[in-house]
DNA sequence: AGGCTTTATTTCGAGCCTCGAAAAAAATAA
DNA sequence: TTATTTTTTTCGAGGCTCGAAATAAAGCCT
């Protein structure tokens, strides 16, 4: 039910809202923060004293930033490295990478295990990443400040409270409590997020001009994910966790998916499915377990060296992604996309099919002002994403805690 | 840019959402206010008296609700019928309705003009708009309270302010800018809304347990429309008004939808393409302009009698919807469907296409827990919701002023 | 060098707002 | 009539933000 604006909250929030200013800016004045918060320049200084005075901001003396103007020079106030970390896990297809994260967001540590995701049991899995876990968490006693908030993401299904691991088609394990596990054995808060909205999140972060509000970011690879912004939050269902887009039907009946069902985009857009084409097998034929990179990278060369089945297998992965974001564009608008991962270095091979299919949907008015950008490492994106989720976390709860916030309530605010 | 709380913001709010509170609950007391709201009684007290003071609120004396309990009985507060007004117009194929409408939501005036859409010159249409509101804004003057407000529900696209028609299937007539024109001619405010939103913000109202925060208005007639509440609002694009899920693509290069593209849903599922079918008329042939509602429902009894093309048109229907909310169902979760319009008279012979389609899709394992809910009268919910709409802006502009309300950024709070 | 100008930040009192406790009000029960 | 119960109002207390004024810290100018 709607909750009211009670006298304590109001402190609270322009709290949280001074923190994020600075982490968005990086090193803002008292005075900047003041022009882009719309609060007066009185508020903004006491809350910035407390904060400083409660080791969550320090002033930085810089001296290079010397100011030509005149008057007297404004003090940039920045996040203090010292606050706090956060842990940052990955888990994707055989590897499992952690990373240890101070307050401002650089690195401390980071550490990465591989192991075979697909066969390894159950036990061993939880063991691996409650290991590496420790791990950092240890370090940051000895070297740094306590670990305030652990983050996993994982490819696969979240549940809506983003602590389990529904499904995931790295590994065949199902409804693995991460975030329960974690936190029994840690003390510190735990949250499981899917992979592609923590690469939405790590690119409004990096690009805060080109993707703000509303954008996709589109994961190419074996499998095909997508991470929806809308109104500037990562977009999770109510249930679970994620945009299931490369499950969106393409062709009722259609070509063999590896989740079992018929049509799906994946089944024509991922990276065996564009393997099962090229090699001119039907489309009902089970669907590879794994295509290496470079397998990939020598079909896109073929197919840009001339016309053929490889070729073809491309321009039909263009066209089920086309139809799918015409799709997305029929309920939404047309958004900018990212597409990230190892697929995404074949969208040359691809854009055309893509346009010309946005072209005949309902959003296709717009299709040549679609922009695609490209970045072939999604690793780094979920990474980024990842230490960030945690970070604003440690912001808007910890540093400015209180009921009613937005990450109380499961959104991501990015 | 995020924005700070600022002090005078505080009370602004809160008396939003003590008027709120009163419209969604009717005629609550305060200590009813109080619990719903988490704000103390002392300020409710403040707040309402406030209100009362100024002729937004009214204290009920309403005897025969005697308390049967002990102790100071609760004096109930209702919305004052007299603070205002506000003017409804519906536009739809055909027929133009208005509706003048108290502060507490009663009726005070309706009245219905029919002519061609299809065929009324531009000038001629925008002139029985702008009389019928003439007329009851009028009205309004002699008898009751000023008109505050004016919104009109249309089928068709609208640009993000809500301020222009850009193109409606009714009529041949594209951009035609009513807001501005209508402010022009009466200087009260007014938006130009989506009559699938409009569909959803009234279920929202009607409903308030089952369709709170996430839910679908499917209108099924002529066309297909729909309304998307996500997270108790309705989902409004970032360019233009409402979900177009009517023409997501159902079938690439499929059969010919009035929008002149290939594959809709809206050319398997609405009246036309079902009518088409029934008629064993090629899939590319010219859809026709109107199906009288009879003609619909001997088509529907010939397909309950039987087996044959007219019960072969309706799977298809019931296939295209299927998949296409499949398709929505995996970027959301599967969310509560309410099938709206004489088009949902035949919901019965299209729910195991339906259901069936959807059972193919991502969303899938939960295809028995949707439910689905059938209201033949679209007018009727397009007509209250339109109402509601101009009344919460009432509630939240002229009562509750401030810069940053949600209504004032476009947003829809139904 | 020393005063002037400019800009940033802090200080301070005023004005609101919400809250909790206590008081007042309005009914029923005994 | 008195006690009890429940609702509503009243009344400081404490917090918060704001604007104005004061203070701080530079560059500019003579």
């Amino acid at each position: 039910m709607t909750v009211g604006i009670r006298h304590d909250d109001l402190r609270r929030r322009n709290r949280a809202m001074v923190i994020g200013a600075v982490r968005r800016a990086g090193q803002p004045s008292r005075t900047e923060i003041a022009g882009t918060t719309a609060l007066s320049h009185s508020t903004i200084s006491a809350i910035a004293s407390d904060l400083i005075g409660e080791g969550v901001l320090v002033e930085q003396k810089s001296v290079e930033a010397a100011a030509l103007k005149r008057g007297r020079p404004q003090v940039a106030i920045a996040l203090n490295p010292r606050a706090g970390t956060v842990v940052a896990i990955v888990l994707s297809l055989n590897s499992l990478t952690g990373t240890l994260i101070d307050y401002s967001g650089q690195t401390i540590a980071s550490e990465t295990r591989r192991f075979a995701t697909q066969v390894l049991p159950r036990n061993d899995l939880i063991g691996e990443t409650l290991a590496i876990v420790r791990r950092l968490v240890e370090r940051g006693r000895d070297e740094a400040p306590r670990v305030m908030r652990i983050v996993l993401a994982i490819q696969g299904i979240t549940d809506s409270g983003a602590r389990t691991l529904l499904w995931s088609p790295i590994m065949p394990h199902t409804d693995i409590g991460f975030a329960d596990l974690l936190e029994g054995a840690t003390g510190i808060p735990v949250t499981v997020e899917n992979d592609c909205n923590m690469m939405a999140v790590s690119l409004r972060w990096r690009h805060q001009r080109r993707y703000r509000d509303n954008f996709i970011a589109l994961l190419l690879s074996h499998g095909i994910g997508m991470g929806l912004v809308l109104r500037g939050e990562v977009f999770t269902g109510t249930r679970s966790s994620g945009a299931e887009f490369g499950h969106m039907i393409h062709r009722p009946g259609g070509a063999l998916c590896r989740c079992g069902r018929q049509g799906c985009v994946e089944a024509y857009a991922g990276s065996y499915a564009i393997w099962r084409n090229a090699m001119r097998l039907p489309e009902d034929s089970q669907p590879a377990a794994d295509i290496p990179d470079e397998e990939m990278a020598r079909l896109a060369e073929k197919a840009r060296a001339g016309d053929g089945p490889e070729r073809e297998a491309f321009r039909k992965a263009g066209a089920a992604l086309g139809f799918g974001l015409g799709s997305v564009f029929a309920l939404f608008d047309p958004a900018p996309v990212a597409m990230v991962g190892h697929g995404a270095s074949a969208f040359d091979l691809m854009e055309g099919a893509i346009r010309e299919a946005i072209a005949q949907t309902a959003g296709g008015q717009h299709s040549n002002a679609i922009s695609f950008d490209i970045d072939t490492d999604e690793m780094r994106l979920i990474r980024e994403g990842c230490a960030m989720r945690a970070l604003t976390f440690v912001d808007d709860e910890i540093f400015a805690p209180g009921s009613d916030s937005q990450a109380a309530q499961g959104r991501i605010v990015a």
